[in-house]
DNA sequence: AAAGGGAACAACCGCGTTCCG
DNA sequence: ACGGAACGCGGTTGTTCCCTT
């Protein structure tokens, strides 16, 4: 048994808004508002649509405000120092641009601003797997390639405090209360990315990582650092010995992720380390979900 | 000028979460 | 506390537009 459909959909129109509607929608909103209810809004307002299909197309074409248009230069930094925290998270986003919508969003990372990136720089070499590679293989880019995408710190702790569902402190997978003193003792907050968020997951499993500080730089796969280690920040994005795809993002998505993380006055480095296992200690149901790791 | 292909955007769908009786 | 209804979100699909051949 599926779930109950929230509307007749036999007498509902589908497909683009005539003007007609529009104006029969904003009408409507505008004298009675939403009333809380877009199920029964349609019905009232005359209108020959699912309610859901209304909620969409007023918050992201009739409401006031929304801005319609080219993104702007700081539009595009804020998206991509999110995207590189947060992941997919559009609404959050549209939360942080005043008149766009997470449709808007998504749309525009999708079709344009992803390529855009790709384009003004190019990730290092992606180390194979199990392939050993030499010191020499450090590759220090005194220029960055791309403009900086700084951590959002104010912004992103707040944002992520609220949501609570990478907050460290809150975050029953990283009781760091456990974590030996011989651990790289992280910060106040970790927060992890790119891999699937088990932490909550109803069977108690979680995507675990743990690591020597020292280690960091010798795990097995590739590793980016940005430098932030001075004022005990830094960004550090990981794929281990058994990364198989990427992490269950699509390339391009992986990479992109790669290159804002490090996009930064930051040195690339690559290297691998046999002994992995005996380094990190990485919870052996989940080698494949490994992610992106962003402490501070 | 027409056809084909790709890009951009609008809208839909399904599922998890929240709300409320 | 529970269950159903509604909401909100992110992924996906469909449609239109525009450029190239």
């Amino acid at each position: 048994m599926g779930r109950a459909p929230c509307c007749d959909k036999a007498n509902v129109k589908k497909g683009p808004w005539s003007p007609e509607e529009d104006s029969l929608l904003k009408d409507y909103i505008h004298k009675y508002g939403t009333g809380g209810n877009w199920i029964a809004l349609p019905h009232k307002a005359g209108l020959k649509r699912c309610g859901k299909s209304c909620r969409l197309r007023w918050l992201n074409y009739l409401r006031p405000n929304i801005k319609h248009g080219e993104f702007t230069d700081e539009e595009d930094r804020v998206i991509c120092s999110l995207f590189a925290s947060i992941g997919s998270r559009w609404s959050i986003m549209a939360a942080q641009l005043p008149g766009r919508t997470d449709n808007d969003i998504k749309n525009y990372w999708n079709t344009k601003l992803k390529k855009k990136l790709m384009a003004r720089t190019k990730p290092p070499p992606f180390p194979s797997s199990h392939q050993t590679l030499p010191t020499s293989y450090y590759t220090p880019s005194p220029t960055p390639s791309f403009a900086a995408f700084e951590p959002l710190s104010t912004l992103q702790s707040d944002l992520l405090n609220n949501n609570n569902s990478v907050f460290l402190a809150t975050n029953p997978c990283f009781n760091h209360t456990s974590v030996p003193e011989s651990y790289y003792p992280v910060k106040e907050k970790l927060i992890m990315f790119g891999s699937e968020p088990s932490c909550t997951s109803s069977d108690g499993s979680c995507s675990q990582i743990e690591m020597k500080r020292e280690d960091m730089s010798s795990f097995q796969g590739f590793c980016a650092s940005n430098g932030y280690e001075d004022n005990h920040k830094f960004m550090l994005s990981c794929g281990g010995e058994n990364v198989s795809g990427y992490n269950g993002e699509t390339p391009l998505d992986y990479d992109v992720k790669r290159l804002i993380s490090c996009s930064g006055n930051n040195n690339w480095c690559a290297c691998s380390n046999n002994n992995m296992n005996n380094h990190a200690l990485v919870d052996e149901n989940k080698t494949q979900e490994k992610g992106m790791y962003y402490y501070y």
